[in-house]
RNA sequence: CGGGGUGUGGCGAAGUUGGCUAUCGCGUCUGGUUUGGGACCAGAAGGCCCCCGGUUCGAGUCCGGGCACCCCGACCA
């Protein structure tokens, strides 16, 4: 992607009303833009690292054999009465017909229903990557808590309370898996069920002082609690729990058989006997991950986006008006291009350092410069956005280490 | 949903007890000089001052009513 086009451009300013680093930077280096509160549009460059996270939750997903589906935003009313949530808050309602789904057990229970008819059929698990509208009484803090937002959610069938579990331990690591290789580190803890269950429901929650949740982390054991449970000593080991500020970027919950009971999803088991099936739910906030990443991940020149879900690979940053430098820039574009490496590429007819601090306010890892001082040099210039160190490699060289 | 704050060219801001042609920085356009950490000179374009109503000779400014956004709280898959 060529910068001088691209509908992502920084920006110098930013009016300081939302005080959240996601808010800030991700608005600031073109990654979103606000158009209502809790409402965003994501623009080249935030739509990417979306799609890059959406590509690791779908890789963890089929891995624990879950089976991805895409069910609809206009989820008639009748399926909520229900459940009796037709008239939970936070369900927008477009007309007399439908509530725009803001999960889907709804859904997804009479689609289950609709396979299972004997134990042979169980367990399956389905899962979609969707937005969901959710009527916040208060949008706050950037992408972290919005109207509008992408969501993962995936819904577990099972013939038992012990198959249920079973599961519930894969998805568990799996869930640790995306967290990790977005670049975050996350705890798991205990917190109430509210509208899904009676349980207890386990958070996957991220350290940060923009996050809105307490939750208490044993200081010997890493486990944790949600402040909401009221624990005051770790359970395990007794050792003491520290109060610290977390963002949610998951969520999993045992439904038990609220919602077969609702829709009557019954199989027959090995004695032909008919049997309710029980439910597992597991949800990540797809946009949150990225507001949190960037709450995580920057520095006061700007984002530091982790390899696996930064926008590009390289940013590219051609220097002067040299004619052979440019043209070198320009080749080198090219190249990366055809080996499929994702480059942005600076080619303005900008001053150095407004592209350097460009360069790091984006925040792409890798930044390679080409000017008559690199060719000079005998290469381009190479640095790494975490990194003040600077070198000079040839082309050749710099090709063979992105291919790895 | 309660409390507080804000709303002025694309972005960020200033605008005094109401006063004359609404100001500044950034950005944009034209020409020229520049080119390794947010360059410089000269010129130019760009405004329903959130909306509706009122007071006044005169309203960005005062009054009433809306709307929107942000913060705190309540709420919370």
């Amino acid at each position: 992607m060529r910068l001088s086009q691209s509908l992502s451009q920084t920006s110098k300013t930013f009016s300081s009303d939302d005080p959240t680093a996601n808010a800030k930077l991700l608005t600031q280096a073109g990654f979103v833009k606000r158009e209502s509160a809790g409402v965003y549009s994501f623009l080249p460059f935030g739509w990417r690292v979306m799609r890059k996270i959406i590509e690791i939750i779908r890789e963890e997903m089929n891995a624990v054999d879950a089976q991805e589906v895409l069910m609809p935003a206009l989820v008639p009313i009748e399926y909520w009465q229900k459940t009796g949530r037709d008239n939970v808050e936070i369900g927008f309602q477009p007309s007399e017909k439908y509530i725009l789904g803001w999960s889907h057990e709804e859904v997804v229970t009479p689609m289950g229903k609709q396979r299972i008819k004997s134990y042979r059929d169980l367990p399956f698990c389905a899962f979609q990557i969707q937005t969901k509208f959710r009527n916040e009484a208060r949008a706050k803090s950037g992408l972290m808590r919005g109207r509008e937002f992408m969501m993962k959610d995936a819904y577990s069938f099972h013939a038992n309370q012990a198959d249920l579990e079973k599961y519930y331990a894969r998805m568990k690591q799996a869930y640790f898996n995306v967290f990790g290789r977005c670049g975050l580190e996350s705890f798991y803890v205990d917190a109430p069920g509210g509208e899904f269950t009676k349980k207890r429901s386990h958070e996957f929650q991220v350290l940060t002082e923009a996050g809105e949740d307490k939750i208490f982390v044993c200081e010997k054991c890493k486990l944790a609690w949600n402040s909401e449970l009221e624990v005051r000593k770790c359970e395990k080991c007794g050792g003491k729990l520290v109060e610290k500020k977390g963002a949610e970027v998951g969520n999993i919950f045992d439904l038990s058989t609220r919602f077969s009971e609702a829709f009557d999803v019954k199989y027959l088991d090995e004695n032909g006997k008919q049997q309710l099936v029980v439910m597992g739910c597991y949800g990540i906030g797809v946009s949150r991950i990225m507001a949190v990443v960037a709450e995580v991940h920057h520095d006061e020149k700007g984002l530091l986006w982790p390899e696996s879900i930064a926008p590009f690979a390289v940013h590219l940053v051609s220097l002067g008006k040299d004619e052979a430098a440019k043209k070198a820039a320009e080749e080198l574009y090219e190249e990366l291009n055809k080996a499929k490496i994702e480059v942005l590429f600076d080619e303005r007819d900008a001053a150095a350092g407004a592209k350097f601090a460009d360069a790091d306010l984006i925040g792409i890892p890798l930044r390679v410069v080409v000017s008559p001082k690199t060719l000079e040099a005998g290469g381009v210039e190479i640095k790494k956005r975490n990194s003040s160190e600077v070198n000079t490699i040839s082309v050749k060289e710099l090709l063979k280490s992105l291919q790895k």
